[in-house]
DNA sequence: TATGAATGAGCTTTCATTCAT
DNA sequence: GATGAATGAAAGCTCATTCAT
């Protein structure tokens, strides 16, 4: 028995201490976190994680793909094909990226810690590229030309840029990053102000 | 002369600090940054730093401040009243902002500091949104609701967030922050599909 | 034999710190000791002092009660309670005192240190005052006021500052704090002045 | 006029630096006390106490001269001939060196000084000595012998170690040094106990 | 005389990393 | 597997001292 939940810690523990970097990375950033929060979270002492883990680069590195990885799940699932009026799809989608936006904090830090460690992880981006904003944009694009393909939409010039479709979505998330309880918003007007105008922008004109 | 030279090198000093602290904040961001760095960058030593800011803090919320200078100046000269139909008025607007998303790098990594360092430097935050993000919502705000008054523009419940028509162009900054030279964007036609969807968003139906 | 050794090394590394602290800080003073020599004196780097005391402050404290406490034990061993003559008593304390003043650097050198950096480490001195300084005035205190009712001593008004009688034993410290080698007293000689001058003082006069 | 000002101004500078000094010194001691702290109070710049004295030391030993030269003139009047029986003149210096401890708290901030720093400055220990011990010293002691050979003292011990006779002072001295207001003392029975000690362990016995 | 900008050595403290146990 | 004592390379900051003005 002692035994069994011995293993089953073990084979726990590198997800508990990328759980706590998770937690202290988001605090403090990168380089202001020190291995020993994490360790200290996690539970551990500063010996363990190096165990698991060949430095902080590493530590980080799988924690963002650690952390992900439930959004990507999601995502997947999300995005399986699921037909519909064009209008409707893109309401479904905005409304998905919104729920992200609002309810997951983490997907939220992790937003950051992407774009201030930008520079110093690059393979890590286009690893997220790949997984997160990926499926989505090219998702978007298909909606978007097969929508104007069935004349359910406009032939705009946005189905180049696909992503601007959720661009309300991510100045939603940054901004609460920025400014967090000190100047809400209401994401649910927040969300119908975005696909009113993202929707009136995309309807086919009578005249 | 020698006088002149030294009296002029001493008013610089500060400002030269602050170019030298900018640069280096901006490629490893607040905490990775050794003061030495920026000290040296400048041409001056750890001390001279010292002389002119209490610390490393202090460093960067006053880097911040003289570097958003120059931006407050531009948007203040370019809201000031400049009436003309309002869907050129939003036009004009967003190219500005793509302007300064596009040719300002410093600006770039200004909100990418902002965005990293937002937890420990909050009134830093408040006082961007006052002399940036402010001035610009206000004024889209009004030419929203007078456009609509004049019929020039619906009425839509975009005129709450009026931030979001910057959204594309937030969503072009951070993409360039993100993956930089690895997923180039045209900035050009990039604004036209931004401007596009906007536009038909917002102009009233005929029908 | 070697895991031994290990475990031995670490419960004696804190006492090294500290008595290599004692002859750092004895040397030069509390500010004007630099931790690295605390730490090479004691054979391990800076970082080792940091993982046992939290800053330079707890190992001057820290130091200072270590340092002190063996003649508090000696205090303790000497003060217990041998009747006697009251005079013989005096005697025997005063030369207690001379010996400590005489043969202990140690406890000179703490002096010192207490009386240069009390003004920052009040509590120190409340401490020591409470483990060295009280119980020897209270106990000299016990033997001047019994004396003078037995009628061995007379009831002298230093009863009220039983202290008194070991000024020339401080005096003698002192002396030796200040000029060392430089000016010598020959305790012993210096002790019996004190002591006849004492007792002298404090015998009942047949007149 | 204004020349004149500045003129004396220029001439009391030393003074009022070496004041400052006296004050910063005592407060922190020589190592933690930052010539600037000395500049300030002083009202002049770091540059201008370098005008006047070579380094820090200096400055440290300048000040202890000039500190200590009221003292010296106060202890050279007091001790000029004043003849009259022996007991009334102990009593007489005593009391005037009870004075000092009590009232003066300059000289008991650079006796603490002088404790503190002895190792560092053995000159100045031997000026001060020269100054201000020797000369007490050596009334003490002709006052104890005169007093014997004209019986009005017994002939003791203590003439070798006149100054044990201070020895009460100096402990008062050094209490308030370490306890301040903590543990106060009341000067005045203090003294009282002291010199009836010491006259009753001078006077000659009857018997 | 006096200023104060500037230097640079040095200090305390931190922390990623190692490794004997 | 895991610990935690220990290292050592910085890093932030201080401050005595200098020197052009």
């Amino acid at each position: 028995m002692a035994k069994g939940a011995r293993a089953r810690r073990k084979a726990e523990r590198p997800g508990e201490i990328l759980e706590a970097a998770f937690e202290e990375f988001a605090q403090r950033g990168f380089a202001a976190t020190r291995l020993e929060d994490i360790a200290e979270r996690a539970g551990v002492t500063r010996g363990a994680v190096y165990f698991y883990f060949e430095n902080k680069e590493e530590v980080f590195v799988a924690m963002v793909r650690e952390l992900s990885r439930p959004l990507h799940a999601e995502i997947e699932v999300f995005l399986a094909d699921r037909p519909g009026p064009a209008p409707e799809m893109l309401r479904s989608y905005l409304r998905f990226v919104y729920q992200i936006a609002v309810d997951d904090q983490r997907s939220r830090e992790l937003l950051r810690l992407l774009i201030a460690e930008a520079n110093w992880f690059p393979e890590m981006l286009d690893e997220q590229f790949r997984m997160v904003w990926g499926p989505f944009v090219d998702t978007f694009q298909k909606v978007l030309q097969e929508g104007a393909i069935q004349g359910e939409l406009r032939a705009a010039p946005v189905q180049e840029f696909p992503e601007q479709i959720v661009g309300p979505a991510l100045l939603f998330n940054i901004w609460i990053l920025l400014f967090g309880e000190r100047k809400p918003l209401d994401p649910e007007r927040h969300f119908e102000a975005a696909i009113d105008l993202i929707l009136h922008g995309l309807l086919p004109r009578k005249n």
